[in-house]
DNA sequence: TTGTAAGCGTTATCAT
DNA sequence: ATGATAACGCTTACAA
């Protein structure tokens, strides 16, 4: 009825308010604004609902998280929705955020989601080899944007941090730090972002000539409980290192606590190094060394990643972003020699 | 198309197959059966926009949270978020989470949300004194649950926890170990939640036949730094404190640092304590003493209420949880005789 | 119990 | 440059 009596009040027709309002050039620049100016004056918004209806384009791109993980809390990558959500918001579009909990069907609630016409995109978090929901994606035809790298689809949309470049320069600063048995926590192995990690890992070792002892190459979830049974395991080991990389900085805080509880002490006896520069691993005793990158950053550029490929803008597909170590006290101070 | 699909595929009218969709009464058994069982065999799903359009009803509800503020990242707070949406969920509600950047306008935005027709409900967060979102949405009477009491609205919606009596407790804690000079970092004092956290604590005080020193209490931001420069300037005092609460674990953890940075030692020379019972308050040095509260509980109940409102049952307008003390180290071997 | 038809507030196609 | 009018997919009086 909104823009019926708009019409009505401007002697107009619908369709040419609609225009008018909608930045056709078919219109007659005075007509436009008018149109623009009652808009104004009577505080005429269009109604969404029946715009999305009769449009079919929502302007809105959802993300779908885990409500259980801590992907939920991770403080970098909040800061990432952050960027994504300003970005959107200045283009005229929303973030949608759904959670999705435990007992839910995973590929359920994305088809649902995608199928509610509630949002033109998508981005997808945690992406994993061979990830099923991009399967999807794909067969449907439907707009996404990944955070992390996805592999075998050429036109694939991602942003991802140089994973491999990150922990080539974290266990270099090992290296050069004198340490020769190193070990290393990576994220669980179903994300694609803990093979790059290895590689980085593994690249470093084997430029320096050292041995990766397979015990000393775990994968677990991005929680301090995985890094505090991987570590008390790694620890106890006749052969154990001298220095553990963890794949986040809430993982270095468990392996923190779990040497301390072994009788070392991290930072002296041990050095521990963590990934994603987490506000808390600068409070933390010993503080984390940690890599940091450009957070808000990646947010809006899966944002503009996204927009360029909802309007169909000639545009990069891939983007990669460069982290950088901060150094703090957890691997300082560690004497190496044996 | 689709339900008129459904429909032609039936031999049945649009009417009909809605109202055997929908739950109506009027609808013979066996018709609702064949209905039903043929919207399976085909995969129909209803178009929520159209629902929506049609209804003026969206079933979903939604949460706007600035994207700057540690609200985001809250584990505490991402847990109530869980439990909401978890519990919604289960009623074929969804909840929408959109973020409000610095340079937007908080009343625009809310504004906008609620007339964009997106959502039947809103959950607040951060509730103030003389909040106008609140104001706002009784004049537009416009569902809405809080967290957070809120005063001066008889039949408000809201979830709170029992503050008064959580600080109240945390205080008389500090006497019984003792301290008789106790600070207390509350949160922004625009907050409803300060005030009651503010009252418990003058309670205990005042029943311990205590001094209250206005110096000793503080209101800041829920974070680090805050913390860190209320601390600094306290404890710089010529009377300064044995013991300092704050109104959240990430305070607790700046006031830890800022006193180390001064040469104290906490959970020795000074006693320091949080709220929340944060994920990293237990591997913190010292460990952190808090007061948890069953966060999904306050989620699931936020909800709860919400969904009562929207559809109109008899239902209880407020709901009070209990928080209790985590004992932790921050706070208990400090030795307090003068 | 079922069907008809008029909305819901826009956009989009065709004329004019 | 503007106006009718038919979608968009569903709900909901009202009629039958």
């Amino acid at each position: 009825m909104s823009i019926k009596k708009l019409a009505e009040h401007l002697g107009l027709s619908k369709s040419t308010v609609s225009r008018a309002l909608n930045g056709y050039t078919d219109v007659n620049p005075d007509t436009r604004k008018k149109v623009l100016q009652a808009a104004q004056e009577i505080g005429y918004k269009a109604n969404p609902t029946a715009k999305r209806l009769a449009s079919g384009k929502s302007r809105n791109v959802g993300i779908i998280l885990p409500a259980n993980t801590r992907m939920f809390v991770s403080p970098a990558f909040s800061k990432v929705l952050a960027g994504a959500s300003a970005f959107l918001a200045k283009h005229d579009y929303q973030l949608i955020v759904t959670t999705i909990s435990e007992w839910q069907n995973e590929q359920q609630v994305y088809a649902d989601f995608i199928s509610s016409g509630m949002v033109d995109g998508l981005f997808i978090v945690r992406t994993r080899h061979n990830d099923e929901r991009i399967t999807m994606l794909n067969e449907r035809n439907f707009p996404y944007v990944c955070h992390g790298y996805i592999e075998g689809f050429e036109d694939a949309l991602f942003v991802d941090v140089d994973n491999k470049d990150a922990f080539y320069q974290l266990t270099k600063r090992q290296i050069e730090l004198g340490h020769k048995r190193i070990a290393f926590l990576d994220a669980p192995i179903e994300l694609t972002l803990s093979q790059s990690r290895k590689q980085g890992y593994l690249r470093a070792m084997q430029e320096a000539n050292l041995e990766v002892n397979e015990r000393w190459l775990r994968n677990g979830e991005l929680n301090e409980d995985a890094a505090i049974s991987m570590t008390k395991e790694i620890m106890s080991l006749a052969k154990r290192p001298t220095s553990i990389l963890c794949a986040d900085d809430t993982m270095a805080l468990g392996t923190i606590a779990a040497c301390e509880e072994l009788g070392y002490q991290p930072g002296i006896d041990i050095a521990i190094a963590g990934y994603g520069d987490y506000e808390h691993s600068r409070y933390s005793k010993p503080s984390i060394t940690s890599l940091a990158y450009d957070t808000l950053g990646v947010g809006e550029e899966m944002a503009k990643l996204m927009l360029n490929k909802l309007e169909k803008k000639n545009f990069p597909t891939q983007s990669w972003y460069h982290a950088e170590i901060v150094a703090r006290q957890s691997d300082a101070n560690v004497i190496t020699e044996e």
